[in-house]
DNA sequence: TAGGCGATGACCT
DNA sequence: GGTCATCGCCTAC
């Protein structure tokens, strides 16, 4: 299991540095947290409901929710089936689309146009009816190839989550301006 | 069927 | 640093 658990890990990590497109807008992904699925209490897949079913299935299918009632936050599905694991995207900086991101997300610094989940899910126009598409074809939100090797990538506890919160499964490109702030749940402990 | 709460972000002091 | 908007989903009744 501990095996599985790293491969989600692992899965995160590589997804920094690549780019995710979605609706027009190019981001270079710079902060993702990864969630174990079933061994993990934070995970969405902890508990096994119609939302989260999608994670028990196949690989590199996008997982969507709607967070506080506002935020679209987007998830990669890594697999294994068999844990239900998935990887949520934090942060990133745009890379092409910047007139269109600027346009949705209004009058921002370019570095805070994809800071934080609500915020990537915004400027890329990610919403439910993004739900379960494979990011491997290419259309209108894929995930792209490396653009560069992140020199240096740090990791640290998850952001805003009340449970498992000191597993240190969020990563981040060391020194991007586009990640964003660590915030502890309140209800963490 | 009703109530509680959250993988947030923006704005306030 | 603290507060609050806002609504879909999950759980308990």
């Amino acid at each position: 299991m501990n095996d599985e658990r790293a491969q989600v890990a692992d899965f995160a990590r590589s997804l920094l540095g690549r780019t995710f497109t979605g609706h027009g807008v190019a981001v270079r992904i710079s902060e993702v947290e990864a969630y174990g699925g079933v061994t993990d209490p934070a995970s969405h897949a902890y508990r096994r409901t119609e939302r989260s079913e999608i994670m028990y299935g196949e690989p590199w299918r996008l997982y969507v929710y709607r967070s506080y009632g506002l935020h679209w936050c987007v998830n990669i599905v890594t697999g294994p089936a068999s844990i239900a694991g998935a990887v949520l995207l934090r942060a990133g900086s745009v890379v092409d689309g910047l007139a269109l991101a600027r346009e949705r997300r209004g009058d921002v610094p370019d570095a805070q146009l994809a800071r934080g989940p609500g915020n990537l899910g915004h400027a890329l126009a990610i919403t439910k009816a993004d739900l379960g598409v494979d990011v491997c074809e290419t259309t209108s939100v894929h995930l792209g190839p490396m653009l560069s090797t992140p020199e240096k990538i740090r990791s640290g506890p998850r952001v805003g989550v009340s449970r498992a919160a000191d597993v240190p499964w969020r990563f981040w490109v060391a020194g991007d301006p586009s990640v964003s702030a660590y915030r502890r749940n309140p209800r963490a402990g």
